[in-house]
DNA sequence: GTCATTCTGTGACATTGATCACAGCTGGTT
DNA sequence: AACCAGCTGTGATCAATGTCACAGAATGAC
């Protein structure tokens, strides 16, 4: 698979003819990291726009005593190092690698070039963070209004929607993350997700099998916990 | 004050010419809102950006039982509705007039030229929303690391920083709003944030007079909280 | 000034879910 | 196959905080 074809997916780029994702594909940088490895850090400034082109990435803040809040799992053709390019503003959260993880760079004035020249990347990255501010805007609704259950709910919708494949209505999430992932996204802690995953398997809502997990009826799931 | 005073102090229209702002005025629309009014309903499709001229807007969400999540406090040349113009999904919350307001809108159509016209524009929109999303993330956190004591400050400072006028480093925010909509922010309950704020009081960190909180030394109060 | 409404303070109680402790699995490595 | 590290399940305990109930201010309408 070419550079342009990684590229194509990426809903930033998809507007453009084949020549000008060409000129931009000859200026991005491959880079790997190892599952573990930490790809950006917290507070330093930015200077790089990262796309995913294999793996997964997961995104965190830390607080003071240590404690992680996993922001979003990013997956292939997502992008992320947007924020403090546009915004000049240090880093606002860790890049982990959550799996082995390929990646294409683009320097800050490529990035910031690549929006003056195509109007059209820059409109297509207004919608994408239009829609990255909406799911923010439902997760703090959740923090602040549901209980654990519909908390851990609602997170698997997002790994679902991330990571998942759906199949008759069904969706199944391969790999799912550990509890202690499943917990920091959700805001809670890791017995409580043992606990409800159990609940929700006890309710025929879910079924748990090796390290995959399906979700029974999707959009009846939605419904019940979104 | 003339409209394109008004649409100076607009992040997003800071960088253009005299004439091009008033090429951009001449399509605008003023409107005028009462206090608990509602601007724009969560579902409903949306045609129209809004610039505040005067007063100040809460942005909700309502769960399905009705309780409600003040998602931000917006004030004089501050913006919404562009999320719904951008990603063409629905309103994502609720905007009520928090006291008698008076707007600017400009229509879809317009809008979006704009965007296309100047690419500036366009930049300094990504960089607005980079700062809200950066914003949410720190919300996201704190709602799922905090404790209710450290999310109140959190809130408050989030208000300083909308409402309030520093002065020989204490912040004074006039006109605070309602415990109930303090709660409603910081995702806890009324009755906490009565005890958190006399908590708060006891502790030489603010002072309460009538309906205006002043908070001592900012700096120092920020770094204990944020 | 009186009244009504809405906001705020505060005690008592109930409940959720965090934390601790530890046992049982599982998957990878030698 | 035996071992180890890291993940998962589960009971017991307890603190934080939501909820309820009501009294006391404050504000605005008349």
């Amino acid at each position: 698979m070419s550079k342009t074809d990684h590229l194509r997916n990426v809903p930033i780029f998809t507007d453009l003819t084949d020549s000008d994702l060409t000129k931009i594909a000859s200026k991005m940088v491959p880079r790997v990291y190892e599952k573990g490895q930490m790809i950006l850090l917290e507070e330093s400034m930015g200077e790089t726009f990262f796309i995913i082109t294999q793996g997964a990435v997961k995104v965190t803040r830390l607080s003071a005593d240590g404690r992680e809040v996993i922001l979003a799992i990013l997956g292939e053709s997502d992008f992320f190092g947007e924020m403090s390019l546009l915004d000049g503003e240090g880093r606002s959260a860790n890049i982990v690698a959550n799996e082995d993880a390929k990646v294409l760079t683009l320097s800050r004035n490529d990035f910031l070039d690549c929006l003056e020249s195509y109007p059209k990347i820059a409109i297509a990255l207004l919608e994408e963070l239009a829609t990255r501010l909406r799911k923010s805007d439902q997760q703090i609704e959740s923090l602040s209004l549901s209980d654990s259950e519909h908390r851990i709910g609602i997170t698997l919708i997002r790994l679902a929607g991330e990571l998942g494949t759906i199949k008759q209505g069904h969706v199944t999430v391969k790999n799912l993350p550990y509890q202690q992932d499943i917990a920091n996204m959700a805001g809670t802690s890791r017995e409580t997700v043992s606990r409800t995953l159990k609940l929700l398997e006890d309710k025929k809502l879910v079924r748990r099998e090796n390290r995959n997990l399906t979700i029974y009826n999707y959009d009846t799931f939605r419904q019940a916990f979104a």
